[in-house]
DNA sequence: GATCATCAAATGTCTGGACATTCACCGTAG
DNA sequence: CTACGGTGAATGTCCAGACATTTGATGATC
């Protein structure tokens, strides 16, 4: 099984701060995925007293990347663990999760100067960067308009890919080692503009999601990316009980 | 000071429980404008180890009624409206932990037929229920207008406090035990009505959040109610990375 | 094979103790 | 009056121990 880890415990840093940072990446390294270890385990490995590895564990639990149950000991939340992957929610990764096959039609795929979304990126007005302007499709149906830059040599990889099938992350990933590692996603509701209602087959008075995101990677910007969803067919939702939580976006 | 608390310690209810329940019934009462008791006086008052009291007292703090801080103590926060548990966001709790002092001006409060809510309540539309409708505030300007509807047994309560600075929740756990244990919330993009722009003080083409949220107690309907956010001053918003989160409504 | 009892493992609860860190207040000196 | 230092109070962290409760696995019996 796993092997003792050395804490520092002279830094101000607390104890069950440096285990749940520890155990975080254990997590997202899928060290857990045969079972998550009992507190007992912990001890030994992280050499520390029942009461300091029970307060990491619980805020993993507050956080619902695992449940704790008397007699059964601590398992992983399938779900939760993609949590910590990224964002707490994403709109395409929500409506992947219910089942809709999504494809995307390129609208654009370009090459130009940042110009106004430069601060976005950090980078000049005059730099260059990767736009991507798509509609996205559920089951066939628009459902969202997104434009996506990246700095240039990053988004030079998406002029050798298809677009329409693909997941823009996993392709960064796969061909770059570019996985996102923190971000900002803000949603507000909007009137479309003309052309966005036309892309999405809505009136230009039917409200929609503006969702305005901002990923980086080893503390650069990965990407910008701004998606219109069609608040007519899709909310946002949340669910929640005692010893379960769920969040995004939904078919209304 | 305070007198002491006799605890049932032969019932299944853990210790922490039970003082927390009296603490929350303490602040609905406003027995601690003063100030809240050091953990050496609950201690004392409830004639338990400190730990146990801890255990309370997170509660509290996890749930923004009360802060603490080494060498200043527990204080309870200035306002502490809508405290709801157990959603892992909540617009009014979103707002509020960005210091933002909430009131409400109640529209109306009444009881009527449930007529073409009483789905969402479970009962019959020709069963009487109340109804909350309040403009809410943050720092003195209208941010949301909602609508709060409850089964008769639950919201005859609402009759008798001071809605305006009241945290409903509380009132509702305190004087009945009552407190939401699951729910769902749902959030999409609209147009106002006019008189939801007129008490919002915005435009009727200016788009704004629609959260309807139903919440449960003890598997029966606890409420329903529609919140209706400005959506040119607020935006929902997470942010992330590996070792941090957070989710919830913020100004724009 | 099904059912029941037993036991071990695991988390939850609670107590007690100790030390570290931080803040606020008070007293003293300039 | 202001600034600084000291002190006490308060929370945070961590350890150790013990018992209660719950679950799941295993073995025995029918």
């Amino acid at each position: 099984m796993s092997t003792t880890v050395r804490l520092d415990r002279d830094c101000a840093e607390p104890l069950w701060s440096q285990i749940l940072t520890d155990l975080r990446r254990r997590l997202a390294a899928g060290e857990f995925d045969e079972g998550f270890p009992p507190d007992s385990e912990l001890v030994r490995i992280y050499s520390v007293s029942r009461h300091t590895v029970r307060d990491a564990c619980r805020r993993l639990q507050d956080e619902g990347i695992i449940t704790r149950a008397r007699g059964r000991g601590s398992q992983v939340r399938p779900v939760a663990l993609e949590q910590q992957v990224g964002s707490p929610y994403s709109v395409f990764r929500s409506i992947e999760a219910q089942g809709y096959r999504q494809e995307s039609t390129v609208l654009s795929l370009e090459r130009q100067r940042a110009g106004e979304i430069a601060d976005r990126l950090s980078v000049d007005p005059d730099e260059m960067v990767v736009s991507l302007h798509r509609v996205r499709f559920a089951d066939a149906e628009p459902f969202a308009v997104d434009e996506v830059w990246l700095p240039e040599a990053i988004g030079a990889v998406l002029f050798e890919i298809d677009l329409s099938h693909t997941a823009l992350y996993l392709e960064l990933e796969a061909r770059l080692g570019a996985r996102p590692d923190r971000g900002t996603e803000n949603i507000r509701p909007a009137l479309p503009s003309l052309g966005e209602a036309d892309h999405l087959g809505i009136d230009v008075l039917e409200p929609v999601f503006v969702i305005e995101r901002c990923t980086e990677w080893r503390d650069a910007p990965l990407e910008w990316r701004r998606t219109v969803v069609r608040g007519d067919v899709f909310r946002f939702s949340s669910r929640w009980s005692p010893d379960h939580g769920d969040l995004g976006f939904a078919r209304r």
